[in-house]
DNA sequence: GATTTACTGTACACAGTGTTCAATAACTCT
DNA sequence: AGAGTTATTGAACACTGTGTACAGTAAATC
């Protein structure tokens, strides 16, 4: 699978590696847009011209940089989510637990980037990125019942409600909350929706009645 | 309520004029974050220097721009929403149909603003508005019954998901839907949860089991 | 009509981008 | 270990955009 392709320099893969390290220390110490291209040489200890032989520009070099992690990340969704079908439907939606443990790893990171000094195409990232990761399980569930919402319409609200939730549980939460415990919340009101969250599940078939 | 303040220069109200008009025109056009400063006075006929006469940058502008905007959209929400505590829950809640409609009129801009080529600090501005303004309205809920959950947490993961949702709405439906029926669709998704909109109820202690 | 104030064009210093080039250093391969 | 390849380097360059200063002009207010 890891196909050793025809053996890197050692160079290229020091040179790449000083640069994400030295892109990532800059986020957490001053956020994304401020930082150029020669801060982040300078601190890598590499000239500026080298960061050209090697990417773009700045984003080029975080998405690259981002990329080994959320390889990670995919492998543990897809080893887990779409195939076992039969499993319990509530466990099997659960395993965003990982998404919020990743994002406890790299907090200082997320903190900055889901923040004013952040990055747009960082964000959207992220939420095509849970997007997608929901896809495959969405479809399996919609078979077993018919949906009652477009899946593209579904896929959006979680993905968008979880990256609030996320923003919310870095910044303002000061993540008092474990990852787990963050991931269980979400997955109620995900599940269940505001009517259960604020208490109330007396009348939920006057709101499927309003749905006609 | 409208104070006739000491009568503003009427060539400062025409330069503001004229430079939201270009700005707005222009990310429409281009996005946001390649506009120059250049293009905006080019575009509104006004001089680089008077731009910095009343503005500081880009955003200051865009955010100034949007206030008249947004005023109107708030007024409507305070008039609505939190006085009336006694009308039907699901009615008060989905007061959120004027922001589709709103979504609705300016489709262009958002749909520019919340792409690539958007502004991350219109994004969270955004966040933060619906926030705000879910706010008195929750608290209210609250005081009926015991909320299950933290009422930031369950504000953060609503405004994240109708940022997503409409997102979703102007980019990949296209609009398709109408105001209405993309604001009761949210609603109920909000409400009931993604395991109502995926259409089984069957099942719904099982998750509340599961919250302890 | 006098006075105040906003607008204008030009000019300047500055910061960052993206590219070129020839010299040099470090790696790979046999 | 040596030949050949390739990455890195620093200096230089043109270019774009920012933000400020200033003095002259136009257009408001009163």
């Amino acid at each position: 699978m890891t196909q050793t392709l025809p053996k890197r320099d050692r160079r290229i893969e020091r040179t790449h590696q000083l640069l994400s390290k030295a892109l990532m220390d800059l986020i957490i110490e001053r956020g994304y847009d401020s930082i150029t291209i020669q801060d982040i040489t300078d601190r890598a200890n590499v000239s500026r011209t080298t960061f050209y032989l090697h990417f773009k520009d700045k984003d080029e070099l975080l998405f690259t940089s981002m990329q080994a992690i959320y390889d990670g990340l995919l492998n543990g969704h897809e080893g887990l989510m779409p195939l076992d079908i039969d499993r319990d439907h509530i466990e099997n939606l659960d395993c965003n637990a990982e998404d919020f443990e990743h994002v406890a790893d790299y907090a200082d990171f997320y903190r900055v980037m889901l923040s004013d000094k952040g990055s747009i195409k960082f964000v959207w990232e992220v939420l095509a990125y849970l997007t997608q990761v929901m896809q495959p399980t969405l479809k399996n569930k919609a078979k077993e019942h018919e949906p009652k919402l477009p899946l593209g319409l579904i896929s959006a609200f979680l993905a968008g409600a979880q990256i609030g939730v996320t923003k919310w549980w870095v910044e303002d939460d000061k993540m008092h909350y474990s990852p787990d415990e963050i991931a269980r919340m979400h997955f109620l009101i995900a599940s269940l929706g505001f009517r259960w969250a604020l208490g109330w599940q007396d009348d939920g078939e006057k709101a499927q009645d309003a749905a006609q």
